[in-house]
DNA sequence: ATTATATAGTTTCAAATGGAACAAAAATCA
DNA sequence: TGATTTTTGTTCCATTTGAAACTATATAAT
């Protein structure tokens, strides 16, 4: 990797990122949106909740790298649609514990397999080998991106 | 890589993608909004006419995989800012030519080193062989990408 | 117990974004 | 030439997003 002076947007990685990133999310998003019209944080809610039923606002935020009002939007907007169901914790009045609906389940197991089928064709792109390759170096990259953020601590 | 049957989004593709290209956006993007007060969509403007002076507003578009109301915006707040002189072409009505102003070149030079080595640091979690591999397999998926787009004909 | 502090979640308001309609100029075509 | 279609770029409007203020409950401290 030969040191670059001039920053090429086309070569520039953080901008690579966005790009491919914008194009799955994008792709993947025409899937679910089209047919059962959840936008992309309510799926993730959906995907989250189908994985572990019950979780509460901050919890599903923490888990979907989402902030909390996403979630509050994302959780009333599938109330509203009848995919999820709130139900106020006895133990914390504060909290309510939130589960997927049948609705809300059959949405989930429609798109999950659509969702894996989609990403088993983005790997196509790379033999078996070079998958868990990718995995490998992906994986650096978060942490050492998760390092820089930790090690660029926000100005409060 | 093993065949998947549920769907963790910790470990799914998109998801992972999306987390990342977003956290390595912001810290990229806070290096510039601290600064220069511009946004996202102005810095690649900037970073677009630093390459290649005298572009129009199309022509940044689809360099740059924004919409062309985006690039009218961009536009606007940095011609208001003093970054970017707009001439009209007196070959085509319709288009005029943009380039920085000295203002924007101070920022394009300042802001190229930072994005640069922030780049660099982000590279930093690989080895020099891995490096080149990592494009290389970043390629073949953004090539997949674009096939699976192009397969997938939008609805018109 | 009473006060202070922290946490969960919502609301509010302003800014960012996206799509469709639009105006002006250019290109095509009859 | 004159009519029609394309292209360029902007504006308008509705939706989305984000940050800060706020409410309600819970926890900690004195």
């Amino acid at each position: 990797m030969e040191q670059k002076s001039s920053l090429q947007l086309q070569y520039f990685l953080p901008y690579r990122l966005s790009v491919l990133s914008n194009n799955v999310s994008s792709l993947l998003a025409s899937l679910y949106t089209e047919k059962f019209g959840i936008s992309i944080p309510e799926w993730r809610t959906v995907a989250v909740l189908g994985e572990e039923p019950g979780l509460t606002s901050t919890q599903i935020a923490m888990r979907v790298a989402m902030d909390k009002v996403a979630v509050t939007r994302a959780v009333q907007s599938l109330i509203e649609k009848q995919f999820v169901l709130r139900s106020s914790s006895q133990a914390d009045g504060r909290v309510s514990h939130l589960n997927l609906t049948e609705r809300g389940q059959r949405v989930y197991d429609e798109v999950v397999p659509m969702a894996l089928n989609f990403e088993r064709e983005i790997w196509g792109a790379l033999a078996p080998e070079e998958q868990s390759y990718w995995v490998k170096l992906f994986s650096k990259m978060e942490q050492r991106v998760e390092e820089i953020r930790n090690g660029v601590p926000k100005l409060d």
